[in-house]
DNA sequence: TAGATTGTTAATCGATTAACAATC
DNA sequence: TAGATTGTTAATCGATTAACAATC
């Protein structure tokens, strides 16, 4: 399945979610088929992107008529398998753990949470969402009973270097990292994917001072 | 100030949170001098990069030395303005409103949070952290009082379409934007950074079943 | 068929890496 | 001074854009 695709750049990946977002407002305003030109605009990139983007996965259009809306969103959701389960623990269940509970819809990106764990006993036990508070130190069992496949990590630095490896032995193999420990740097072949809220504020924070560069910042 | 600075591209640009970090763990450690080839081995890139990046804003290290690590860090606080206190409000105060007010530490980031507004009456009224809601009604008012000059929004697509466009407006220059309305798409020229945790959470999903690519997408 | 638009190759542009002279 | 390491130029690599033949 992933065999006919070619080698895909990181550029293009990550901006396959984007596409997918606008397709599926297409879809939802009922437009049947979107040339690459009118997506291009409406996204404000070029066509030729589109198409090349595109064609790292297949020829999902047709000449002289364009893209089919649900056909394309179809590929790009079998492409970032958005409609499977891959097991999924939360840990560390404070602001941002509650918050990314609560308001992500993890079933719509091919993720199901299957536990959340905090250390404190404040919050063990409380249910948030669907979902009881187990304490951290029930995870290794856990981890062996219920095999989950992805972390997604809501605790202080010092806690996600010793967790990371534990999770890692317990056969996690990808993480999603609101933590600034860089996972990656110690444990090569893990897939992860950072979430630095505070260098996206760094990074706003030099462009209202520097607002030249703003222009090639804003579509991004 | 910033006209002795070359023009920066948003590579460089977006990789400076990430000198920021290292930099103050590294002081924090009480390393005095550090060696672009030794840093660059600590953040997994290139000699060559950090030497490229840094030599954008200007020369920083000594031949034969390296880079004072406190000097360093001082000049990279200042090209971020991490000191600065730019009057900031935020809006939505949901879950991820609320996570955001309470975790992110804006006034070491160069930003004050001088107002939370929400529409929902069960919300406003209330305290988060150091701050009591305010309906945004009063949104306008605010701003006409206040001038701010950064928005957070935390708010569905609709409600950002429409606040944004008012906030502008009234003067807000720079959006941390968590809503999934692409604003700088209608508002060219003002500055925007965006938060698309689903976007982050699709492309985990990409990665993880495309694990050939992942080398390329841990140091990011 | 004629017109439109893709898929794909070639050209351009920009970013990263390598190399090295300058110099502390 | 000799050794180390920067600042900076040149070479490489990769990503984006332009062009156009294929074809629906």
């Amino acid at each position: 399945m992933s065999d006919n695709e070619k080698a895909v750049s990181m550029a293009v990946v990550r901006r396959l979610p984007r596409y997918y977002r606008f397709l599926s407002e297409l879809l939802s305003e009922n437009v049947v088929r979107i040339s690459s030109r009118e997506l291009a605009q409406r996204m404000g990139v070029t066509a030729s992107q589109i198409r090349q983007d595109l064609n790292c996965f297949g020829g999902f259009g047709q000449q002289g008529y364009g893209y089919n809306v649900a056909v394309l969103l179809e590929e790009i959701s079998r492409i970032l398998y958005v409609k499977d389960s891959a097991p999924t623990i939360l840990i560390g269940v404070g602001n941002m753990g509650r918050a990314v509970l609560t308001h992500l819809p993890f079933e719509l990106r091919g993720f199901s949470i299957i536990g959340a764990f905090d250390k404190s006993q404040s919050i063990v036990g409380s249910r948030v969402g669907s979902h009881t508070v187990a304490h951290v130190d029930t995870l290794h069992d856990f981890c062996l009973r219920n095999k989950p496949l992805v972390a997604v990590l809501c605790i202080p630095k010092e806690a996600a270097v010793t967790l990371s490896a534990q999770l890692i032995e317990d056969g996690v193999r990808a993480f999603w990292n609101f933590s600034h420990y860089d996972i990656a740097l110690n444990h090569p072949g893990v897939v992860v994917q950072n979430v630095h809220l505070g260098d996206s504020l760094m990074t706003l924070s030099y462009l209202l001072h520097h607002p030249e560069n703003s222009g090639s910042a804003e579509r991004e």
